[in-house]
DNA sequence: TTAGGTACTTTGTCTTGCAAGGTATTGAAA
DNA sequence: TTTCAATACCTTGCAAGACAAAGTACCTAA
């Protein structure tokens, strides 16, 4: 059962789910089911119908790129890596970011 | 012009602009174009067109209720009020709000 | 050779942000 | 008294994107 609680995260995750591929790949290259483990734990729950056109966007904003690896079992796996463009984008992200959480905070005092 | 800082920023606001209505009705009770002008302090701008279809929709789900006021100029204004409703889901968008930051401090890290 | 696990992709639907245009009220200027 | 400007609310049409669900493909082991 979806609660109303559930809603509204899902509400807020929008929007900011570009920031969170970008910081993950930052720290580490990374394939698709492995940053869905990533978001997970962090409690950013996404769907594979969410992330994969996500990060095919990204990728044709020249902010990431990729390779082929081959998996230890199964079909072999594409890790994005960040991208000098992408590095760059991030750093205004994180500005963008600490921006919204003050106004927010001003809006809520 | 539009820089790609603005863009970014736009895309992260989304999904977090109900929480914001919420919060500044919850401090006093205010109409469509008082809380534009809030939002724009608070460097969240909105559009109107964004702005009424929104309110409509928080009234329609009982989180808001409004009443019409004459204007000391103009045409008379429609004050939105925000319900028990509305503030017991603002304490619920308070505790999703807060894990987003940790979460994405921790994503950061 | 088929079953199961892993991984990537696509399709269709629904929501929602926004530009642009529209309606209505009021008071002051021409 | 008509017109204009300011204020305020609302609607339409489009585009982006989140997601459920279904599809494709690869690999290994029984």
């Amino acid at each position: 059962m979806e609660t109303t609680s559930d809603n509204i995260r899902a509400q807020m995750r929008k929007g900011v789910l570009e920031y969170c591929i970008l910081s993950i790949l930052n720290k580490q290259e990374a394939y698709a089911s492995s940053i869905l483990e990533e978001l997970k734990k962090a409690n950013m729950i996404v769907v594979e119908g969410t992330l994969y056109p996500l990060l095919i966007r990204q990728k044709n904003q020249g902010l990431l790129s990729y390779r082929w690896e081959e998996s230890p079992q199964g079909p072999p796996r594409k890790y994005y890596v960040i991208t000098d463009k992408g590095r760059s984008q991030l750093g205004e992200m994180d500005s963008a970011w600490q921006e919204m959480v003050d106004s927010i905070e001003t809006l809520r005092k």
